[in-house]
DNA sequence: AGCGAGTTGGAATGCGCTTTCCAGCGTAGG
DNA sequence: CCTACGCTGGAAAGCGCATTCCAACTCGCT
């Protein structure tokens, strides 16, 4: 930059409030110009590292997922980097690729950099431990300035956007049993994941006030995968049960699970119905179409996003996202 | 740091390395530990802007991308953040929206950032402005210390990872010519776009040898999406044509043509047999389950990164992948 | 014409760290 | 016993910028 001051004849402070238009000083017009094209001229680029030490802040946020390659995910991710983009702020990503110890090392990581802000996406487990170096990590994050958002649980005393797992698979359940529906199986999810086990919790008792309880043998644990939908379909088919409708916690369990039933020659949903949770849009095209309960995940990405960027407050602030149930061919009416 | 060091009762210079272990300096045992032990009571992080400004290179690489919920270039960047983490590099990931005058922007954000790296997945256009202005700022970038890698067409003399579109879908044409199909349809995708077009070309010209030439009205322009697959199939079946099979350009349009072909009454495979390109995992669960060419994104993601970060060559390095032919039920044998 | 208020350019300081450079120490070799 | 060298700690310089403080200058008013 001195280079560049001294290219349009001016001082380095001159440069520096011409370029990068200081708060309350201005430069005259022709000495702005000049400055500008003497760094157009020099091809200067002012570095982002020196500023942010400059100035005391940075303009980054970091986005903290399990997966970056699963569609939930990368529809959040979505969201937060519009949204970044439209604070100025470029977006550090960081997948952990489902390794719980790796999240807190992330938070340092962006605690190192100086992001403005940390947008964790991705369900608490009830690993307490876990949980509590998480929420240390955090709380050192914000001591050093920066501000956070969770998507989730609220555990960890952040702001945090709760997507209403529990009554959206409730009202999946009702929508369900409207369709005549009675005997259910669940695939859950691994049961130490809040999530997976929210949305078992809100199927389950909905059903069981509807008169209809879920038989605990019916509920299967799995991964919260694709394969672990494979799988548990495959466990509850081998058990040769004679179960109405199958409800997988997530979308790509769902869609392994119509795939066991493909492989194990029974047919969705004229022999059992399936249904799901997310509405992932990748996956609105399989057939049969899916029946689910629609996140607004890119919206959801949003909303973190600008939770996290909002003035701090006192209190941890929560939004609540509700999910809509979408009836589609994969759970049929039964007459 | 300097509380560090005097919590430690050690100088400013010892503290540093000791935290940072210093390249050819050593702190004797005993102080290492006072002042890690400092460090740690201190709760103190160190500025990764401040060591980015002192050591004059940063620990971050930039990944550039259309669309980060398009499962593509998730894969992709699945893989490059597994080769960032491995090497110790924070991912910036910047997604343009498919907006093509964002890209050099994000580079001289890039710029600014410092990264170590850049990493640009999506393809190319024909757009030799467009083209031009992002070779000048990756060159930019370069200039000021960074290395580039591509993903994509071999067209900005940067290392480049090039994915073999044309012999990966001529070998697909080969394949289908061989399950007994003649008369094909193409869902080619923009015309501009290069990753499109090289597979619409190996795609037409191996048909063209075998003797059955794809009829130019058979060509259908659409976007490069799901929604434009359902559009180009829906003009395609309007038409009223007696195709036997239908190859897309990539898999999210094939499943947006087999979603037009449901939608209009039409069979797939029964009454036209659809393919696709890039074989995206979230897909592979579709009915019917789609035929296509298999392309080893995550790793695609991982090489790029690794071109990015090896040294300089004077040369801009290609780095070829090839794609491996996948049948499946969406394109029976005829028989 | 003279004075104060407002405006603008420039010198200097500091952001938090790494790294040279220098000095002090202990040790081995003569 | 003395010197030369290796080892280690500390002082200080500097990375590239924003910003404060000061000085100079302009304008409007009396």
């Amino acid at each position: 930059m001195s280079q560049v001051a001294q290219e349009a004849g001016v001082s380095l402070a001159t440069a520096s409030r011409a370029i990068n238009g200081s708060a309350n000083r201005t430069v005259r017009d022709d000495l702005r110009e000049r400055v500008l094209a003497a760094a157009e001229r020099l091809r200067y680029s002012p570095d982002a590292n020196a500023q942010a030490m400059a100035r005391g802040r940075t303009m980054s946020l970091g986005l903290i997922v399990h997966d970056i390659a699963d569609p939930y995910f990368s529809s959040i991710a979505a969201g937060v980097s519009q949204a970044a983009a439209r604070a100025d702020l470029a977006m550090t990503l960081a997948s952990t690729q489902h390794d719980a110890t790796l999240e807190p090392r992330f938070v340092e990581l962006l605690t190192r950099q100086r992001a403005r802000a940390i947008v964790v996406a991705g369900g608490r487990l009830q690993d307490d431990e876990a949980n509590e170096r998480m929420r240390r990590a955090l709380q050192d994050f914000r001591r050093s300035g920066g501000s956070v958002a969770l998507v989730g649980q609220p555990l960890l005393d952040v702001d945090t956007v709760v997507i209403a797992n529990a009554s959206g698979s409730a009202d999946l359940a009702r929508a369900l049993h409207g369709r005549g529906y009675r005997r259910f199986a669940v695939l859950a999810g691994p049961e130490v994941h809040l999530t997976a086990r929210d949305r078992n919790a809100g199927f389950s008792e909905a059903l069981a006030q509807l008169g209809s309880p879920v038989d605990p043998d019916l509920v299967i644990r799995s991964a919260f995968t694709r394969d672990g939908g494979y799988e548990a379909m495959s466990t509850l088919l081998a058990a040769g049960t004679d179960v109405e409708c199958v409800f997988a916690v997530n979308d790509v369990m769902a869609v392994g699970a119509i795939a066991a039933a493909r492989d194990a020659g029974v047919r969705v949903p004229d022999d059992v119905a399936v249904a799901g949770f997310d509405d992932i849009v990748t996956l609105r095209d399989i057939t049969p179409a899916l029946s689910t309960v629609r996140v607004p995940l890119v919206d959801v990405g949003v909303m973190a996003t600008e939770l996290a960027l909002a003035p701090e407050s006192v209190e941890p602030r929560l939004v609540h996202v509700d999910g809509s149930v979408v009836l589609r061919e994969s759970t049929p009416g039964r007459t």
